[in-house]
RNA sequence: GGGCCCGUAGCUCAGCCAGGUAGAGCGCCCGGCUGAUAACCGGGCGGUCGGGGGUUCGAAUCCCCCCGGGCCCA
């Protein structure tokens, strides 16, 4: 078998070209296809699904991308762990979004064009053309950051199945009495032509209405009004009744000749605002008082429709409706333009629901004079114009306000009653919440937040009035009204109809079907399904269902993931269609990620121009850097893009980059030999550090599983890069480095190597799902080639599995220990001016914890080597305390009250006797002695006292040791740190020379007494350290390579030569 | 207006669930180490833990209110 390779050392580290490097490797070895055959011979079914993305954009966003980063590293960690993963991604295709941009692509503003002027076939085409180009970029992106899903085979939800598998559940919901045809009022997009749903009326504009002023005269009090405030005069030819709340006071006000009616807390803001300030309230009437009072409706006469509504004209109690803090307190009410208005109507009124605005936003029959005109504009002035000619206006102003726009399109809404196909949800809540339940969340608060919405679930509306989307598959008989909803291809082939070539609008518009009842024709109603209809079947339309039983094996779906906005979308749209459809929720567990937002904190945007596109992001940092950095941040919380936090985490790249080409250089040298050299063999010649590593890494092994088992992939995440960097890199290659130079072949050697092999063969596997670029470079260059038997890739390993009986929690706190001492040792060293190179001959330890001195003698081998000291000595505290030094200040303030007159005597005494006095006060308290025969005690209080160690002890206290370095430098530590110097110096021209690390050389000293002297006698170790074969003591030869330097002691000049023979 | 989340050093974030002397990395300054070194080690500078109140011997942590940001709803 091959020995470990060092192609790595020789190697210029580049990931731009190691991740270029390994996607065409994944190509020509087939790398995902060999993956998806493994997990697809495992046993454990893992059914993972994706939610899809909209396909409406060429990039996508850097949450998207976190996104299915996220999926991809669960994905490999479940496959790694003997899961049979599905894997199938998907695309959310229809809606609204994507038809407004081909509306503008094509140069067109309305649903008449596209039916008159395009077709709807063609039309169709269109979206579906620019919905496969979407795919086919996202697609490309999603692969470029190593994600491994199933990309030649996504569910596509405009396809004729996926629209087979939808008629299904809406053949269910019909069965199961839940679907119904309804009136209610809902928001509208007057361009768009369709009815938006409460969710899609997100976005507000501030707009300029009229704020009016209407007087409602009272019928049978001659001179007496309602006084009505609104924004919407258009709504007023359909008004019903006027609404009042019982609780408020309300007040009788004369102005002029006319006395008028409103709420008591607004008559002075409304006086105000009309300019009048002439006026007097004549009397205050509960609300309750004008239950049932009837009017007249100044426009009456002018619009048709009133004549239908005349009979309701009266005072309707309604709190619920009504404010004290705006308006008049009197509610002009169109239950067919206003949602509460709608609800109040039902409850206590119960006049004809009339909407006089058309689809295209016009005033439709029925509105009289007004019919044909535009509702904001048009019909606004109109109206205004007619009451005020008439005096029916007792004044007239304007309002800035929030008025909601199409989401799409920003045209402003109407709200208007329409007759819509509605999912009875509201009857689902108590198997929703239950279903709801018993789903596992991460975090918790996901669960939370869930089952609040739950609780005020509402009915759906799932009809629109638009072209590309699922059809709603009712079909209604022309003579007799009879409906069916049809659940599949076939079934409308059994009722007479033909197969269309496509199940879109307009093919499946011309289908009839024969009605069972009466025999007449049967058409389709012309509406297509809610876009959230289409995502929320995925969990079974994505495999066919009901053609395919597929789902009855998969059921139900293990694992979803998704942005914590989807809590209210597609979490919930799944429960919704898995309760409709079977009763149950179609998932068990969901993890829920953050928002990709930028620096400080705010949404990405085009329009704010702090949009980060994909592409450029990955043209400037690598993949894996990406993909680790995004992982690192907790999964639930928002990440904040940052360019320097990428710099950064490209520096952990650097520090894995460098600890496997350590590796790479040392185990090739020796021609270590994995397949050879296996742990057992050894056992007996482990150091402590190489258990202590070991241990590390079988507790990384464990806690790494825990992490991913509990939907914690960041704690995983911030786990392997920890541990390569702080335990791998940081300590354990300084730990072994002098091992790992002994020229022979040593056990210890092999011991270290066996251990770092370990640990990185390890290593690799756990990264492999996190970074599975770097991760399968770094197996095919230092681990494949000496496991000739090990598979192609890395991803085709086993997930590892921890060994509990190498996890020693003794070892790692004795090393902590011992890290805390080098480090405190590292400080005194620095406090004294003694450079790391010059060896000590002692550092003196004085724990202040139990087990610190244990940890010292058990380890002490690691202190001398990293605080290169010859001895360690590990003493009680009262080593420093005897060794302190003292010295005192007299304290004024307290000797002058004590020793009033001889005062200036004790202070000449205090200074004199310094340090006697110092030293006596310290240890016994007190110092007494006798002036003029007079006994004098200087007490504690007396004196500033203040200690300090001597010049020789340089110590560090920390709350685990005192750690002294002794800093007195005999000539032995004298010679031997000049050795280090010298072995320094030509160590780093062996490198300026760029000669291999095994290259022998011959060398030359020169220079001042004492250091050719120390070099003289170190001769054996400065030439075994630095592969010279010869040191002469001579001025070396012209073709030698030469440089003088100067270390403490002196002058030294140092010439090498690569040895020939 | 409501539900949920976030706010800790100049920057990025741990720590909070199970209260016990405020941490890491980056950046800056000084020093050291170095044949894995664009690495690393020591020291210094840097904090009203968003603000206020409460519980407690003790609060970044638990409770209440407020401010700022996010998501979802009204």
């Amino acid at each position: 078998m091959p020995s470990v390779p060092g192609d790595l050392n020789r190697e210029k580290y580049n990931q731009f070209a190691l991740e270029e490097w390994v996607k065409s490797f994944w190509e020509n070895e087939r790398v995902y296809r060999l993956v998806k055959e493994k997990s697809n011979r495992s046993s454990k079914k893992f059914y993972f699904l994706d939610g899809p993305p909209y396909a409406s954009a060429t990039s996508i966003h850097i949450g998207t991308a976190w996104n299915k980063i996220i999926k991809d590293v669960v994905l490999r960690y479940k496959r790694m762990t003997g899961h049979r993963v599905w894997d199938q991604p998907g695309f959310d295709t229809h809606g609204l979004p994507i038809e407004v941009k081909i509306e503008r692509k094509l140069g067109i503003t309305s649903k008449k064009e596209i039916v008159e002027k395009i077709g709807v076939d063609k039309f169709i085409g269109e979206c579906r053309r620019f919905v496969d180009e979407s795919i086919e970029a996202m697609t490309k992106q999603f692969r470029e950051i190593g994600v491994f899903m199933d990309w030649d085979n996504p569910y596509v939800t405009y396809r004729d199945d996926y629209i087979e598998s939808g008629w299904w559940l809406i053949k269910k919901a019909w069965e199961k009495g839940l679907l119904y045809r309804g009136l209610q009022v809902h928001h509208w997009c007057p361009r768009c032509e369709t009815t938006l749903a409460d969710y899609e009326v997100s976005e507000y504009r501030v707009l300029e209405d009229p704020s009016i002023y209407v007087k409602f005269p009272l019928k049978g009090r001659s001179g007496e009004s309602l006084l009505v405030w609104t924004t919407t005069p258009w709504t007023l030819p359909a008004n019903a009744f006027v609404m009042a709340s019982p609780t408020i006071k309300y007040s009788r006000v004369r102005v002029g000749g006319e006395v008028l009616i409103m709420a008591s807390s607004r008559v002075e803001a409304v006086m105000k605002e009309a300019g009048v300030s002439e006026y007097e309230i004549l009397e205050e009437i509960p609300g309750a008082e004008l239950d049932g009072l009837e009017y007249v409706h100044p426009l009456e006469k002018l619009v048709d429709a009133q004549r239908e509504l005349a009979p309701y004209h009266r005072i309707v109690m309604a709190p619920e409706a009504v404010s004290a803090h705006e308006g008049t307190g009197l509610v002009h009410s169109a239950p067919g333009h206003g949602d509460i208005d709608f609800k109040v109507n039902q409850e206590k009124v119960g006049a004809p629901l009339i909407s006089l605005v058309d689809d295209t936003g016009k005033m439709s029959e029925g509105a009289g004079k007004y019919t044909g005109l535009y509702f904001r504009t048009e019909a606004n002035k109109a109206i205004v114009e007619d009451l005020e000619r008439m005096g029916a206006l007792f004044h007239k102003g304007k309002v800035r306000h929030r008025y909601p726009v199409c989401w799409r399109c920003k045209t402003p809404l109407v709200l208007r009653a329409t007759k819509q196909w509605f999912i009875r949800v509201s009857a689902l809540k108590t198997p929703l919440l239950k279903e709801a339940k018993e789903i596992r969340w991460q975090p918790d608060w996901a669960k939370t937040r869930f089952v609040n919405l739950l609780k005020e679930v509402r009915d759906w509306v799932i009809s629109r009035q638009r072209f590309w989307g699922i059809p709603l598959p009712v079909w209604i008989c022309q003579s007799c009204n009879y409906t069916h909803v049809v659940g599949s291809v076939d079934e409308l082939v059994e009722m007479g109809g033909k197969r269309p070539e496509n199940l879109h609008r307009p093919w499946v518009d011309q289908v009839e079907l024969k009605c069972p009842k009466c025999g007449g024709v049967m058409k389709r109603v012309p509406d297509v399904l809610d876009v959230w209809f289409d995502s929320g079947i995925s969990f079974y339309a994505s495999l066919g269902f009901p053609r395919s039983r597929l789902w009855d094996e998969m059921k139900p779906v293990d694992f979803i993931v998704e942005g914590h906005d989807q809590i209210r979308g597609w979490f919930f749209s799944l429960l919704r269609s898995g309760v409709i459809g079977f009763n149950s929720s179609p998932y068990k567990s969901v993890m829920v990620h953050g928002f990709a937002l930028d620096e400080h904190g705010r949404e990405m945007h085009k329009s704010l121009g702090n949009y980060v596109d994909f592409e450029e992001l990955i043209s400037k940092v690598p993949r894996d850097v990406v993909r680790l950095w995004v992982m690192q941040t907790t999964v639930w919380e928002d990440l904040k893009f940052s360019w320097k936090g990428l710099e950064e985490m490209g520096r952990t790249f650097n520090i894995i980059w460098n600890t496997f080409a350590f590796a790479s250089t040392y185990m090739s040298l020796d021609k270590y030999d994995p397949t050879t050299t296996r742990l057992e063999s050894v056992e007996d010649s482990l150091q402590p550090e190489d258990r202590w590593l070991l241990s590390r890494l079988n507790r990384l092994i464990k806690e790494y599983r825990e992490a991913m088992e509990d939907m914690r992939p960041h704690d995983a995440a911030r786990m392997i890069k920890n541990f390569i960097v702080e335990d791998v890199s940081h300590w354990y290659i300084r730990l072994i480095r002098r091992r790992v130079w002994e020229e022979e072949d040593t056990p210890s050697k092999r011991a270290a190597y066996t251990t770092l092999y370990i640990t990185l063969r390890n290593w690799l596997v756990l990264a492999a799902p996190f970074i599975p670029f770097t991760s399968e470079y770094l197996y095919q260059k230092l681990i494949r080639p000496s496991e000739t038997e090990s598979p192609v890739s890395v991803h085709l390993l086993d997930m590892s599995v921890p060994d509990e009986s190498r996890i020693n929690d003794d070892l790692e706190s004795d090393m902590n220990i011992v890290k805390r001492i080098v480090e405190a040792a590292a400080s005194a060293r620095s406090s004294a001016g003694i450079k790391l190179r010059r060896p000590v001959r002692r550092i003196i330890v004085a724990p202040v914890k139990p087990g610190v001195g244990d940890a010292v003698k058990r380890l002490e081998h690691i202190v001398r080597e990293m605080a290169n000291t010859k001895k360690v000595e590990v003493v009680g505290s009262e080593f420093f305390e005897q060794a302190k030094i003292y010295d005192v200040e007299p304290n004024y303030k307290e000797l002058g009250p004590a020793f009033k007159e001889i005062t200036p005597k004790v202070v000449s005494l205090i200074r004199d006797h310094s340090k006697e006095v110092a030293e006596t006060i310290a240890k016994q308290g007190r110092y007494t002695a006798s002036i003029e025969g007079r006994d004098v005690v200087i007490e504690r209080a007396h004196v500033k006292l203040n200690a300090s160690y001597p010049e020789w002890l340089s110590v560090k206290e920390t709350d685990i040791a005192l750690v002294g370095v002794d800093t007195r430098i005999e000539k032995e530590e004298m010679i031997e740190g000049i050795a280090r110097e010298i072995v320094r110096r030509i160590q780093a021209m062996r490198k300026e020379l760029d000669l291999p690390v095994n290259a022998y050389i011959e060398a030359w000293i020169t220079g001042d007494g004492i250091v050719v002297e120390s070099a003289k006698a170190m001769e054996n170790y400065i030439a075994n350290e630095t592969r010279s074969k010869t040191i002469h003591y001579t001025e070396p030869p012209n073709e030698a390579y030469t440089r003088e330097w100067e270390v403490d002691e002196g002058r030294v000049k140092i010439g090498i030569r690569a040895d020939s023979g």
